[in-house]
DNA sequence: CTGTTAGCGCCTTCAA
DNA sequence: TTGAAGGCGCTAACAG
């Protein structure tokens, strides 16, 4: 193991105080020219790296956020990631990105990483299990950051970033109405998630608007886990009367439920209309293409960072709650119009 | 700002030494039994956390691993990355994970940050750009361990995780050829990526066996960007004996030629076929359905991990060369048989 | 079994 | 403009 070069490895070569020498590197004071540049040349010559960890355990400073996202599979989440690392890069911030695998007590794990990592600030969008908070107000009593996004927790007072998922559901079932499907389900998120009541919410005004009567039996919010979307789909078309279009939580949902639509041999859309959410890259190419709602998952990342940064320098004081709704757009493909 | 409890804070208030409280707190050395639980139970009620900073200035342990991947857009990487956390959260590393986005700077940049944070050791997957090493070479100076994976680094000692590239793009295209297509482009990466030239030297060999004479201009290495499939693409069907099929580098450039080809009304598999790498959640779903190889993402993950970690605890010599390679599969559908 | 001492590498007074 | 000294929180060595 070679020994990084220290401050004390310059002074000493150049037999001048480790004070001097810390003053030209992070050159906050003026120093004789002679040995500032001495100082630089050497640093560079010996290429010497500051002890972040000796720095941090004196100054608190890191120049790290964290990410927290449930998962990495769909694009969604890699995608937003993105968009953080983009800005904190250019902030010259480094970002830990960690999974929670959609498990709360992985979240809370995490929480504890970018705890004892002392990250500046937070980003997060919460498990669909998570219902206790405890593990995010630590960092509020702390004064640490948070900037949620997606799945975000409402009875926290942070920064959020969303998309318009009430009004973006209506239009999504609207156009289902449009098309003349007029008995449509909803397989919906857990409804613990904020983000699952809004977009039931927009599923339900849409049905109203329309007079159509609402049939509970339809309604059926489930775990997202896909593998339980199989059982779902099986039972709505095996009712006595059946949906014949189907409002879908996300884009995996809804790209699971028409390959057993299509393996029960009924024709999409004709018999049956589906709609997603998230326009997820397979959702053009697939057969037959999907309807659904676009996100802009870059800028919502980038919109998370920025927020951060802003609470982060102090220029959105440290109890905003603002909530940024960025705007979606219906795609129509096939599989609701042929 | 709350000040977080310190081994200090706790040695005071039981009126005890420091190092006895550091000393129950790592579980090193037995320490008087009524002394031990008071420091534990001391410890929790104040939510005793270790200052990392701290102690990896002395210790030099960071419990931390880096990993750098080109791009997070394709399912690949985040999926081999999942594979990686699994196994170091297992033997309680953290692990941070830098982007390059396909930018040797970047990919240089990634490394210092992994440097600065003195990672325990680094997996990799090069950029398409980079062929200069000294980056990487600072870690082997400084004996950290990197172990690579899919664009692996043939001019550095390390263990290496990969795919019989060969040998898959072999069989795929033996199965072109097996199917009555005789003239069979190709779409590969950059020559200076080790897995360009095996998965190219893989489709010679199919040719060679198979008596199909070569032709060097159906033969188009890229620069993986997917915006310029368009147009070797169009050339290739433009030519005055255009090829009847294509093998591509990776799914992505499949997936986008495929588009191309059916915009031009050509038929697919009869007029065209074509054979992707990867096995992209995409390729299952779209139309026609694409034949592909798939490959184990996570399971190169966790390999590539458990190397590390060998290196890391010594289980393996730190000159280690060793080469893993994994095996693939050939997953027929419909881009090449009807 | 326990305590004292001396750093890790950096930053921040304070005094010159 | 420069230097000496002290401390961030933890660990390691050496005594006792």
């Amino acid at each position: 193991m070679i020994k990084p070069v220290t401050i004390k490895d310059i002074a000493k070569e150049l037999n001048i105080s480790k004070t001097t020498v810390s003053r030209v590197l992070s050159g906050v004071t003026t120093v004789n020219e002679q040995t500032r540049i001495a100082v630089l040349e050497l640093a560079k010559k010996l290429e010497y790296k500051k002890n972040i960890f000796a720095s941090t355990l004196v100054t608190h400073k890191t120049n790290t956020i964290g990410i927290i996202v449930p998962e990495f599979f769909s694009s969604y989440f890699p995608k937003v990631i993105t968009g953080v690392q983009a800005i904190a890069t250019k902030a010259g911030y480094n970002t830990i990105i960690a999974q929670s695998n959609e498990k709360y007590e992985t979240e809370v794990a995490n929480a504890e990483v970018m705890m004892a990592n002392q990250v500046e600030g937070l980003i997060i969008s919460l498990t669909k299990e998570t219902t206790n908070f405890d593990h995010l107000t630590v960092f509020q009593r702390k004064e640490i950051p948070i900037v949620f996004f997606n799945r975000v927790c409402e009875d926290i007072q942070a920064p959020k970033v969303v998309v318009d998922d009430y009004d973006s559901s209506f239009r999504a079932v609207e156009h289902l109405i449009l098309t003349g499907k007029t008995r449509i389900a909803h397989l919906g998120g857990p409804d613990n998630l904020a983000i699952s009541r809004r977009r039931l919410n927009g599923y339900l005004a849409a049905l109203r608007k329309y007079h159509i009567p609402l049939d509970e039996q339809i309604i059926i919010p489930y775990d997202l886990r896909i593998e339980n979307v199989h059982t779902h789909v099986n039972h709505l078309l095996d009712l006595p009367n059946p949906p014949n279009a189907l409002f879908a939580i996300n884009d995996p949902t809804a790209i699971e439920a028409i390959q057993i639509i299509k393996a029960r041999g009924m024709k999409i859309p004709e018999d049956f209309a589906v709609v997603g959410f998230s326009n997820d890259p397979i959702s053009a190419l697939m057969e037959p293409s999907l309807t659904t709602i676009s996100q802009p998952m870059v800028k919502i990342g980038e919109t998370a960072a920025e927020l951060l940064f802003n609470l982060i320098n102090g220029h959105l004081p440290k109890t905003s709650g603002i909530i940024k709704t960025l705007t979606t757009e219906l795609i129509i493909r096939h599989s609701t119009v042929r």
